[in-house]
DNA sequence: CCAATGTTTC
């Protein structure tokens, strides 16, 4: 790389670059040769200090209003000094300035992909702007309009506008607006990804792409199975799945907890040679480790020509669901040895291990590093790693030190996190202020109210209870209701709590009975399943009242032959009972039963858990 | 001169 230009070039220097430039019928003019070098300096201008020069160049040579210029120089100033595009945006976007759809298109695509949140809120606006000056749009101006939408998920309308105007201007069948048309409404949630799959269906489907944008977003919208579905119609009509198919369908693995298809995954790959890219690998360690195999995840890892520090996060997380700290710190060592600095992202990774293995002075080590060593400055989410790792050690007092003294507002997370402890380890009353405070300032939070009923349920205050469900209901707020999926064949069986739609439901039903009076034969007392079996009053029939993941592992014990392994995923977290019932069920039926609950992973096996009931 | 899908996070 040669250095930047001086804003004033030597003549002889001047006249052997223009020489090299095509010929045409008018020799270049001044103008145009302060036009060409300014170009040429903006192109190679990479740092804040570069753009500031080409800036001063530009200025000077009176190239202030020139359309091409401003585009190269608004480009440049996004990737290299994104603090100053606004303030240059604003400097010299004037009415004097003639725009056309080249310039609009670069503002838009600059502000989308700043890394300001400031700039990306504006992103859109340059759109009515264009409008208002009459120019045009042209057929790139929509992808980088309907991106710009998507990363304001907030805002749908502006997104909707957007559709409309592509509809308008006759470029909503064009396939690059056409994908990025699902993918914007696939970022909105909810009700929009209907009208992400309506876009999909009008579509000719023979681009990788087109499927790989509905199956992505199915993923982002918590659809997982439904992108897995989507996946097969894609294999079944033919279209050859590229990288970014495969890192949506393990991102559904990875949500699903669906090992089978994590591994067929990761052969497909071998076998198909789609690309055994980094990125590949990573998403293939993310997904066999949130599916339980964390050697095989470390096996990957370990086959790896490059790593980068995504690779390294990937299995330091892994070990850290299993609750192996040791052995994620000792990784954590190694990426720093090989000369890999670790990110925000890393240290999250190696400060949540600490936490599930009980390292609070490890942790607190790799807190202070963050700053001391590495300049990066903790956020809240390195907070809430604190703070948990110190109220699971029953460090309830430092926990709540760590929050008053931290340099920002505490979130819910944050609260939730130091309630959590507060339960864990006896001081109820402690969070049963912060959980009222918590619903004072959050009254919609589903979470909230399920909190409070819990420390009721635990202080035997019933009445106050069955309060606290009356108050949901009258708000209309729903429990999340816990649910466990078990992966069979290929096919995934969602088991929800109380559920009793599932097709073998009275055989597992049967079997649940049975497991209980196993449990009692051999002397487990579901003493405190009464008080932590979260239950709605409402629901009259006792027997309907059992968590998911009991259900859960009543049919893959029906199911699997003697002896394999049960794997199970839970989107909460096991309660008490349930987690002293597994480690007598991994006894008597003589299963290891792995849990992947929401905070990490359980392994039972001849009565016990890989936990230490430490989580 | 500019366009689509995507890996790690309390």
């Amino acid at each position: 790389m040669p250095p930047p230009l001086p804003p004033s070039l030597p003549p002889h220097l001047r006249r052997r670059r223009f020489s090299t430039a095509p010929a045409s019928h008018h020799p270049p003019s001044a103008a145009r040769a302060a036009e060409q070098n300014c170009l040429r300096l903006l192109v190679r201008s990479s740092t804040p200090a570069a753009v500031l020069q080409s800036l001063a160049f530009l200025l000077k040579s009176g190239l202030h209003s020139n359309p091409l210029v401003l585009t190269r120089l608004f480009a440049s100033t996004a990737s290299a000094a994104p603090a100053l595009l606004e303030p240059l945006v604003a400097a010299l976007l004037g009415p004097s300035v003639p725009i056309d759809a080249f310039l609009v298109n670069t503002l838009i695509r600059a502000h989308a992909t700043s890394p300001l949140h400031s700039a990306r809120l504006r992103a859109a606006a340059f759109f009515p702007l264009m409008l208002r000056s009459a120019v045009v749009p042209n057929k790139f101006t929509f992808p980088f309009l309907l991106k710009a939408c998507a990363a304001l998920p907030g805002s749908p309308g502006v997104g909707l506008q957007a559709h409309a105007a592509a509809l308008k201007f006759g470029f909503a069948t064009d396939q690059y607006v056409s994908n990025t048309l699902i993918h914007m409404y696939s970022c909105f949630g909810g009700g929009f990804l209907g009208d992400a799959r309506n876009v999909f269906d009008r579509m000719p489907k023979s681009s990788a792409v087109t499927w790989s944008a509905m199956i992505g977003g199915y993923v982002r919208g918590g659809l997982s199975s439904d992108a897995v579905g989507l996946f097969r119609e894609m294999q079944a009509s033919g279209v050859r799945p590229d990288e970014v198919t495969v890192l949506g369908v393990l991102a559904a693995a990875a949500d699903l907890g669906a090992l089978e298809l994590a591994r067929w995954v990761g052969r497909f790959v071998e076998r198909e040679a789609v690309g055994k890219s980094v990125t590949l690998c990573n998403a293939l360690i993310d997904a066999l480790a949130k599916c339980g195999d964390v050697d095989g995840a470390v096996a990957v890892f370990q086959g790896m020509e490059e790593r980068t520090v995504v690779s390294w996060t990937s299995v330091i997380d892994a070990l850290a669901m299993e609750g192996r700290g040791k052995e994620a710190v000792g990784l954590f060592e190694e990426m720093k040895t090989v000369g890999v600095p670790p990110d925000d992202v890393a240290f999250i990774g190696v400060l949540t291990a600490c936490s599930h293995a009980g390292m609070v002075d490890e942790g607190r080590g790799y807190f202070d590093s963050m700053k001391m060593e590495y300049s990066i400055e903790p956020k809240i989410e390195h907070y809430g790693c604190m703070i948990d790792m110190l109220g699971r050690a029953g460090m309830v007092e430092q926990a709540m030190e760590f929050v008053r003294t931290m340099p920002m507002k505490p979130n819910p997370i944050i609260w939730r996190t130091l309630v959590a402890a507060c339960r864990a380890h006896g001081r109820l009353e402690l969070g049963e202020n912060i959980t009222r405070n918590l619903l004072n300032e959050y009254p919609a939070h589903e979470a909230n109210y399920v909190m409070l009923s819990n420390v009721y349920a635990l202080t035997q205050r019933w009445k106050e209870k069955s309060e606290i469900r009356r108050e949901m209901s009258k708000r209309g707020i729903k429990k999340v209701p816990g649910c466990s999926v078990v992966e069979l064949d290929g096919e995934v069986h969602e088991f929800i709590a109380g559920d009793e739609s599932h097709l073998q439901w009275k055989k597992i039903y049967m079997m649940v009975q049975e497991m209980a009076s196993e449990l009692r034969r051999i002397g487990h007392i579901s003493a405190t399943s009464e008080v932590l079996l979260d239950l709605d009053e409402e629901d009259k029939e006792g027997a309907l009242q059992w968590h998911s993941e009991k259900l859960a592992i009543a049919f893959a014990l029906l199911r699997t032959p003697p002896g394999t392994q049960v794997r199970v995923v839970k989107n909460l977290r096991v309660c008490l009972d349930c987690h002293a019932a597994i480690k007598c069920i991994s006894q008597v039926y003589n299963r290891e039963i792995v849990v992947r609950d929401r905070s990490r992973f359980h392994r039972f096996k001849n009565g016990s858990c890989s936990c230490n009931d430490f989580w």
